[in-house]
DNA sequence: CCAATTACCAACTGATTGGTCGGTTTATTT
DNA sequence: AAATAAACCGACCAATCAGTTGGTAATTGG
């Protein structure tokens, strides 16, 4: 029984340093042993834990990535009013993480979203059922924004989740390259004003 | 003499199919074979031509992809005037030519800065290169359009170029997946409203 | 304390890849 | 027509990779 816990241990020690090298370097770019040398583990230990590489991943992204992204860009958002306010807050954080040092979960997600692409059906459902969540509970807040007075009646939710979303992800993309500090101050500046006219009445 | 015509007409097959393939299954899931198969050539002949991959890569990127980029994204541009107009249709433009069949070149670009980030810093430059040229020509033609008359003289055109180029791409990565007509009406709609408001006096 | 289960080791396999090389065919020049 | 060069062929090499296998060390329950 106290075996389990040892097994678990293993396996999020695999899951997480995983995690990084596929971000750091690509998933197909990033061998098994890649990943165990960091670890010092042998092969026979990955196989012992996972089916497949494939599996491997799938389980990354169900357990450490889903929960990342949640915790990072849904959670500030559920269920507060002022839903503008906090939507450009929970993106400045994310941005500023990403800025800082490393691992920014949504981005992340976007990458593995540009490499499975067109090569893995499975993978790419998974990845996109965590941008539906993400998707939902924007427009979820931004319809709730409406009856509590702080979103004009006449925004399209949807559309401006779908807005949100795009930009975000194009921006990180940018970040990669460049001066990610100047670039997260212009984009933020520019939701805002975004923002502004949402908040206006009867032009959105 | 007669024969360089031969020459450029064979590596102008063999990148134009690299690039569809390497856009379609990414650079590192493209294998060299796997291009001169569908041209049924030869190991040989590639070598003969190219020096390398990567300096295969590098010709498709600086010969075919920057002019496709330039010619789809910055000369619709380019000295127009009205230029929000301009530069939504121009988007529009691509949005539609990706929607419909294949090859949107902005989306071949920003694949390749997904996949080469962190990897190949030479390659890196010479894609952001062209992202710059766009960026150059987004802020110059919004600035003549301030002294024009079409665009508030408040609007800070390198912030709003890194807001169109951002959201551009990140529409682009969501389209891959879900309904991309639906996900183009939405996006047009709220670039257009962002638009109205940079067109508008005092605000951005 | 011992047997059984869990956790891990590391050599190996088969397939794939980027790149090489000696040779053949096709085109051009003289 | 002969000689030269350009264009291409395809077998081969070394490296890499996901996955297998037969074993060993550590842990645990009886």
């Amino acid at each position: 029984m106290e075996s389990n816990l040892k097994r678990m241990a293993t396996m999020q020690r695999m899951q997480s340093t995983g995690l990084e090298l596929f971000y750091q370097q690509g998933y197909y770019n990033t061998s098994i042993d890649d990943i165990l040398k960091k670890l010092s583990l042998s092969k026979g230990a990955f196989y012992y834990h996972f089916q497949s590489k494939e599996d491997f991943l799938i389980s990354i992204i169900q357990n450490l990535l889903f929960q990342k992204v949640y915790s990072m860009l849904v959670e500030p958002i559920e269920g507060q009013e002022d839903p503008l306010t906090v939507i450009s807050k929970s993106i400045e954080d994310a941005l500023e993480t990403a800025e800082h040092n490393a691992l920014d979960f949504g981005f992340v997600l976007s990458n593995f979203i540009t490499e499975f692409n067109g090569k893995n059906p499975q993978i790419m459902k998974y990845l996109m059922d965590i941008i539906k969540v993400w998707e939902v509970n924007l427009i979820t807040t931004l319809q709730k924004g409406k009856t509590d007075g702080y979103v004009d009646r006449h925004a399209d939710s949807e559309a401006v989740a779908t807005y949100v979303i795009s930009s975000y992800i194009g921006i990180r993309t940018l970040m990669v390259e460049g001066n990610p500090r100047m670039l997260r101050y212009k984009y933020i500046q520019q939701l805002k004003n975004y923002f502004k006219l949402i908040a206006q009445k009867a032009i959105a």
